[in-house]
DNA sequence: TAACATTACTACAACGTTTTCGTGTTGATA
DNA sequence: TATCAACACGAAAACGTTGTAGTAATGTTA
């Protein structure tokens, strides 16, 4: 097994300084014409390429980022992460990912093994059990030894880091005002716990707009599930509860809610119960993704922009490393909104 | 900003020598307890973690992968990332995703961006691009240098490295016969264009099982798509291309589809033209994804086991780099097949 | 021709570790 | 009282770079 090339070799070889096959590959006025020329030839043929890790040790930087979130096998995250590599690449970045599969141990653990050198700033969404336990000493150790956080999605006020988010209130409040607009009267919306964010603010958003045409909003109607269980019974728990839901009111005529997955369930859960969509009974749901795309009907969500998202993330975090090296003065920080928008499909009318 | 603490600054603090406080934290009978005892408790108070770039650069190894692949908003891959990262993680190593984007050149680009010292080995997944070009002169160089790589999925046999794959042909010929003996007479097959290799290779199980029943193809039921288009395009293209066969033989009663989506937009195409699924048509399509699960009627589907094809990835690539490191004898190539299960759902009988 | 510039290099330190090979101080032994 | 372990520590090299500070060998000027 052949080892990669280094400096030292080309120098021994071509006889003369380590420092001059370094400069010479740079181009440096202080080497001779005849010499740059000899030394980037060889180093051509033996293919050689500077080490990134001595680079890293060098200047104290790796030119990677991390990012950590709660899982991969959502539509929502690799947006992200697909925003985050293209602006990211684009920069001369590579980018780790961590998963912490919604665990706040496993996030912790991930951060740390990344935080001892290996990246020069994180992208973080939270696990849920980071936002229900609210403990975010890791996060906070993290700014505290100088590496830059950028959070995501799931956002928590208390940690002063960039930060880049959906304005879910909004976006649920247009969603819920577009189905009223359409002529329901009754709408349910399926939404999370409120120790998640995402789900708090989405489920606001819907009250504002009841609010906003005098109405007022039934508790029955306003399901929390507790996504805390595993996957399997966590879909079988939603089915029932909203097979509850739609049998104990037959006369709801809308449903918001506040992901893909509850909007898809609703939609079957539905259709088995016989209700007509979108004729009978409107849905819309949040977070464009596959599902949506594809679901029969197919169903008109708030589209999130993920992939804008990553990016906005990844060039905030960027800005933020290069502020730190050069050792100016900071910039304050930034929370930065995209904002969403309804695409309407066949689930409404 | 603080820096964070090396054996330097505690040695200095602590008046003994670098060498004194690295020993004493690895607990070395050379130090004094007494010594040992001290410099523990001082690092802890300055919350000492060594540096992980300094000792990639020492020991020449980066515990890092990094994982090339063509699309990350993509079920099976981001599966496969998933088992990657759980037995990376778990063997102390980290995780590099980069995307090709189906294209050759971010391919190489994004290898050559790694192969410079920053990972110790690839798992791989090759752009479409690559597989039409048949250039794996970047795979080969990489190897040259020493590099172990696995592939996985798309697979070519000229490398000679480490691969993990499915039984393409087994699992295609297994479903081609379930809808056989589910009654199915004239069965379609949806599948890429032969550059492909799962494509072809599934294209050739389908045909076995026709063999097996002496049905003779027809020219007319392979639906050979290209799906070099963009995306938005294809999915139109695709409908249409569906639309045809249906209509040109009405009398089609299965349909195999070589991935999720072809299946599920055959099925619309069906449902939209008023086939009865699984009455009239049954359909099976490859890869278990969100989309199969939640389709309806949900779709029956070949699973490839994403997560698992990651695993085995991630511990055969992780073996040769142990045993790079031993400098022990190579032991030989190998080619894991994860076998595919059928799961029957609702799309069939 | 002494003083100085210019050219084209080399030596060395540094980044943060680990590890090998010393080395000075004890205490025990012959 | 020499001799030798045992003990507890330190110096230095190495991993692969870069950049600063030197230094010979020229050429130019007063």
């Amino acid at each position: 097994m052949k080892k990669r090339t280094t400096l030292k070799q080309l120098a021994k070889e071509l006889d003369v300084s380590i420092s001059t096959v370094s400069k010479a590959l740079k181009n440096s006025p202080e080497i001779s014409q005849d010499t740059i020329d000899k030394v980037k030839a060889f180093a051509k043929l033996l293919n050689y390429r500077p080490n990134n890790i001595a680079l890293s040790l060098k200047n104290r930087k790796t030119k990677t980022i991390g990012i950590i979130i709660p899982d991969i096998v959502h539509h929502f995250f690799t947006k992200v992460i697909k925003g985050v590599e293209n602006y990211a690449n684009a920069k001369g970045y590579n980018v780790i990912v961590g998963l912490s599969n919604e665990s706040f141990s496993n996030e912790v653990i991930n951060m740390e093994m990344l935080a001892n050198g290996s990246i020069d700033g994180f992208i973080i969404s939270m696990s849920r059990e980071t936002m229900k336990r609210q403990d975010y000493q890791h996060f906070i150790e993290c700014l505290n030894e100088g590496i830059p956080l950028v959070m995501f999605d799931r956002i928590v006020n208390e940690i002063p880091c960039d930060k880049v988010m959906v304005d879910d209130t909004k976006g649920a409040r247009i969603a819920t005002q577009t189905l009223l607009e359409k002529g329901a009267k009754k709408i349910a919306i399926i939404t999370t716990k409120d120790y998640v964010s995402v789900g708090r603010l989405r489920t606001k958003g819907y009250l504002e707009a009841l609010d906003a045409y005098n109405i007022n909003p039934m508790a029955d109607l306003i399901l929390k599930i507790d996504d805390d269980l595993l996957y399997e019974n966590h879909i079988e728990n939603l089915e029932t509860q909203i097979q509850k839901l739609l049998k104990q009111h037959p006369n709801i005529d809308g449903i918001f809610a506040v992901n893909e997955l509850y909007a898809i369930v609703a939609m079957k859960v539905a259709k088995d119960l016989n209700f007509d969509i979108p004729g009978k009974l409107q849905v819309i749901g949040f977070t464009d993704g596959m599902l949506s795309k594809h679901a029969s009907p197919s169903l008109s969500t708030v589209s999130q922009h993920g992939e804008e998202m990553g990016e906005k993330a990844a060039e905030l975090l960027i800005k933020r490393i290069d502020e730190r090296v050069d050792d100016m003065p900071k910039h304050p920080l930034m929370t930065k909104i995209i904002s969403t928008n309804l695409i309407l499909r066949n689930s409404t009318k």
